[in-house]
DNA sequence: GATTGTTTTGTAATATTATGAAGAAATACG
DNA sequence: CGTATTTCTTCATAATATTACAAAACAATC
């Protein structure tokens, strides 16, 4: 008889790989900005990648609360602010909610293809036709270019 | 002594026309789909030309308050979905705000330079460059496009 | 290893944005 | 007309976000 516990999905096990490499290359980031990675922004850093897809400032409160018991709105959104700052999360504006970038590190724009059906978001790297696109706009319009927001939201391969 | 009265700025002058060209706009595209243009949706969007940039559903529900007395959250956003349905309005999701749509009728990807000092922000018509750029994405990754936002936050001409 | 200044976190209160549901009123339409 | 549908009002509540101030943790220096 099998008494060794059961054997994670391959997708999990990769995902918690994943997750552990994310911290650590937030760790590295916020070593080499001379900030500090402290336990609560790791915490809420863990829990945007164990979440699946984009997540809410209050889907994270309330797993926030279940791990540490005690958690109000603004310690939640003040690791957010930290985490968006350095790059490390993207906030999807359409959703209201947070998502870990695949690349932090090197200033990109960030563009995001949202599954109106699976929620699934899915960050896309601009071969540099978006950003010439809207840079060429901007140009046109004497406009200084800070951030940009590009969400499509539609349906994903998967869920045709 | 000059007993007329006061002439209205160019400007304020040109913006009252705008308006009225709008609300007529307006109707021509409820006439043709079928739909009621009624006083409240006339009244919501006529406040929303009113104001010179994006302004959100509750700077509308005090004016709508101030000019009829009785107005509730609901009342406001029914109008907004609606006209936001038919292509008159659209909503920026950065602001959570609302603006006057400049060219309704025809289909269009809408895209917004937003000023991060004076608020305004202008609907940019695009080429075709962003469009493709974005279509092309998609289609790499089997997406299919149902809207999309873009939202170009930074300074805009007379504010650098 | 105490002191001091800075950054981070906790907590309570409140502001802002958005939706649900039930019934009344207005309108369309046979 | 009568009746079906849509729109509007109202009250209630949910969801998202910020302010302000106190406490704790930390780091840097003496």
């Amino acid at each position: 008889m099998n008494t060794s516990p059961p054997a994670p999905l391959p997708t999990d096990h990769n995902h918690q790989r994943f997750i552990h490499h994310a911290l650590s290359r937030a760790e590295a980031v916020c070593e080499r900005k001379g900030r500090r990675f402290t336990g609560l922004r790791k915490q809420v850093l863990k829990l945007i990648w164990a979440n699946h897809g984009p997540v809410t400032a209050y889907d994270l409160l309330k797993e926030l609360r279940q791990e540490k018991g005690n958690a109000e709105p603004p310690t939640v959104y003040r690791a957010l602010e930290f985490l968006q700052h350095l790059g490390l999360i993207h906030r999807i504006e359409s959703l209201n909610a947070y998502i870990g970038c695949d690349h932090p590190g090197r200033d990109h724009v960030c563009q995001f293809m949202i599954c109106v059906r699976c929620n699934k978001a899915v960050e896309v790297t601009d071969d540099g036709n978006m950003t010439s696109a809207i840079q060429t706009k901007a140009d046109e319009l004497g406009f200084q270019v800070h951030s940009q927001t590009v969400e499509i939201a539609g349906i994903c391969r998967s869920c045709r």
